[in-house]
DNA sequence: CAAACCTTGACACGCCCGTGGTAAGGTTGG
DNA sequence: CCAACCTTACCACGGGCGTGTCAAGGTTTG
């Protein structure tokens, strides 16, 4: 059997089998079951599990955000409207808004990270998936 | 002048005085200063506000999910690693999981929107900018 | 058959979000 | 000049997020 049980599954993502079952119930990584209901993580999950913490680390965001974005991409009325508002930017010539936003986004988890020392590798996008 | 003032746009546009500021320390619309520092909302601005109340009611989601949305569009390789992951989806033949996660996002305010009352209407994703 | 797993559900905790309020101080206008 | 606005900076508060732990019960395995 090469499928691996929750515990199995966590120990080798580096993540807890509490949240294993969160991100499933978050739509994210829906393992397959056993005919008893165990969850039974492969080789795919597995490394899907391992690119989501890169993701998550290395951008910042939360697993939420991610959740939105898969919304983004399954809701096509929902992306339309939301870039129809994006898109109607009014003109700010020499303003730089995107800095502020992302101090802001970061500065929720700056003095937690700064102490655990998190340094983000310069993975590309690409190697990611 | 036909600029207003915070408390001018927020009673016109259904807003907080409060809820304004902190749209703009979002970064999702940010308006014009006086020489004194007054935030000075036009046309545009008013606008803007409108459709975002709009937006967010009608598709049940928060002013961090769009300030992400903004992010995503800003910044192209959190976009492009992001889309990566989600295009890996491990084949899923007859399961349907965009349900489960859209049920567990709006679970979040349907108690709360079903007392208000919150009916959004059928606008179009186009009218909305 | 007992130990060691697994399941779901619940309680807890600290921090963030959306929101209101208030205080201390600057600006505007009659 | 004073009332009525504006500014930023805080405290508060209910609910969500990310996480741990525990209980009650079913499953797998030596």
């Amino acid at each position: 059997m090469d499928a691996l049980t929750i515990h199995e599954a966590a120990q080798i993502t580096d993540w807890s089998p509490r949240m294993l079952r969160y991100i499933e119930r978050a739509g994210l990584i829906e393992p397959q079951r056993s005919d008893a209901g165990y969850r039974l993580y492969g080789p795919a999950e597995l490394q899907r599990l391992r690119t989501l913490r890169e993701l998550v680390t290395r951008f910042q965001i939360g697993l939420g955000d991610v959740g939105f974005a898969q919304r983004l991409r399954r809701d096509d009325e929902l992306a339309t409207a939301i870039d129809a508002w994006l898109q109607a930017q009014p003109r700010r010539p020499e303003h730089v808004p995107a800095a502020d936003w992302l101090r802001w986004e970061q500065d929720k988890h700056s003095r937690l990270l700064a102490l655990a020392g998190v340094r983000a590798e310069p993975a590309t996008a690409a190697n990611l998936a």
